[in-house]
DNA sequence: CTCCAGGAGTCAT
DNA sequence: ATGACTCATGGA
């Protein structure tokens, strides 16, 4: 086992679990447990610090998965320096949040069950496919399931991740496995285009609109020029910035254009704060 | 019962 | 370019 011990002052290990970027962990005793793609490790905060368990071997991968080498107490102060409040007031509260590094594939499939669904049901659906479809993995002699590789989830099929609880999200998903199986789709490929070009592409898949293709840009390639801009977005751009478009694609423009290169991870502070911390998720 | 949830595709203006 | 309608599913 291994053990990455870290400054707690920019990274709050609930705050980013819980603000939305993130469907697969669940709340232990004294931390919590966090399943990425065929890895999980054991995370938490304590005495002003944050520690990362993992297994022995997998350090560098849940350094770089939390984004440890990043500061973000910069975004934190740019926040509060950009004299906007309800951005100043959100960040200071969510200070913690840091953007995850997830795998592309995972990140992807993920949005693309997320939408016009609840984030309790989402995370249960996934759940469900790596219970049926992912491997096994061991941590700290414990056994979980993996996200299922694509070629896993074309082989499927839509009927049956229909049966999983995916409703019309089904062909969705199963259409996406399929060219990213085939190599019909390149993740690879993507991940080397500008972030506008990388949103095109993951729009070319059905199902992939733009609220999806912004989360997978932000989540799963790290893009924080996007503003991804759902219900509670649209929410708080009209009852706190007093907006008046209605269009969710037309806000996401607003505030990208708005926060530019910090955009992403001031949409977490923003979107967090909004939904608020009581939620049960 | 209706309404909503980290929306998107399709078709009619 | 914009607007309504529809698409499963479960919880409130």
């Amino acid at each position: 086992m291994e053990k990455i011990e870290t400054d707690g002052a920019f990274f709050n290990v609930e705050q980013t679990l819980s603000c939305g970027q993130v469907f697969r962990w669940e709340r232990e005793e004294n931390g919590f447990l966090v399943h990425a793609e065929d890895k999980t490790c054991f995370a938490y905060n304590e005495g002003g610090g944050a520690c990362v368990c993992c297994e022995d071997g997998q350090a560098e991968y849940f350094y770089r998965y939390f984004d440890l080498a990043a500061d973000y107490g910069a975004y934190v102060r740019a926040a509060e320096e950009s004299g906007d409040q309800p951005l100043a007031r959100a960040a200071r509260a969510g200070k913690g949040i840091r953007i995850l590094n997830q795998g592309a594939a995972e990140t992807l499939f993920s949005f693309l069950v997320s939408q016009n669904n609840n984030i309790p049901r989402i995370k249960g659906i996934l759940n469900g496919l790596c219970r049926q479809a992912g491997g096994e993995h061991v941590f700290g002699g414990r056994k979980f399931f993996s996200f299922p590789a694509a070629e896993t989830l074309a082989d499927f099929g839509a009927e049956t991740l229909r049966a999983a609880g995916l409703g019309y999200r089904a062909e969705y998903l199963a259409g996406a496995a399929e060219k990213i199986a085939s190599g019909a789709f390149s993740l690879r490929e993507a991940a080397a285009l500008p972030t506008e070009e990388l949103c095109g592409k993951l729009r070319s898949l059905k199902g992939v609109g733009k609220k999806v293709a912004d989360c997978a840009a932000l989540f799963g390639f790290h893009r924080f020029d996007v503003f991804p801009a759902d219900t509670w977005i649209v929410k708080l751009y009209k009852e706190d910035y007093g907006g008046k478009e209605t269009d969710a694609a037309k806000i996401a423009a607003f505030f990208a254009a708005r926060y530019g290169k910090y955009a992403g991870i001031f949409q977490q502070y923003l979107f967090r704060e909004k939904r608020g911390e009581g939620r049960k998720l």
